[in-house]
DNA sequence: CGTCTGACGCACG
DNA sequence: GCGTGCGCCAGAC
């Protein structure tokens, strides 16, 4: 991978790479992405990618423990969440049912090949 | 340039 | 398992 692509950029290709009805977490993006502890610069980033193109899928990015934290950044309060279980994933309070059986990690299902 | 904030995560008690 | 504190990096003020 080139490190001269900058943070931002490889937090949208691995989201990106995310299949429907698959989540994952912000802190496995983000050492997936070389910055082990940056979680917070993930959210960040994503909650920019509403203006990314292609459409960059973030609501399938959660936190650790499988919560729709970043429910707020969309449209409508329900939007996050309706979007998950239309792919599939059942969403109750706010927190996705299941979530490890969702759990989609990138070190171990995605490889550099794309890359 | 100092300080606060934030779609988080972990250590500690 | 839960509450608190700190680290993380970038942007806003």
């Amino acid at each position: 991978m080139s490190t001269d692509d900058n943070f931002f950029s490889r937090v949208y290709q691995v989201v990106r790479q995310i299949p429907e009805g698959r989540v994952t977490s912000y802190g496995a993006i983000a050492s997936f992405v070389g910055a082990p502890g940056a979680a917070r610069m993930v959210g960040w980033a994503l909650n920019k990618s509403g203006a990314q193109e292609p459409f960059i899928p973030a609501h399938r990015v959660l936190n650790r423990h499988g919560a729709l934290t970043g429910k707020h950044a969309f449209p409508g309060a329900q939007t996050m969440q309706q979007l998950l279980e239309s792919e599939g994933v059942k969403v109750v309070n706010d927190q996705v049912v299941n979530f490890q059986k969702h759990f989609w990690d990138p070190s171990r299902e995605l490889s550099y090949n794309s890359f």
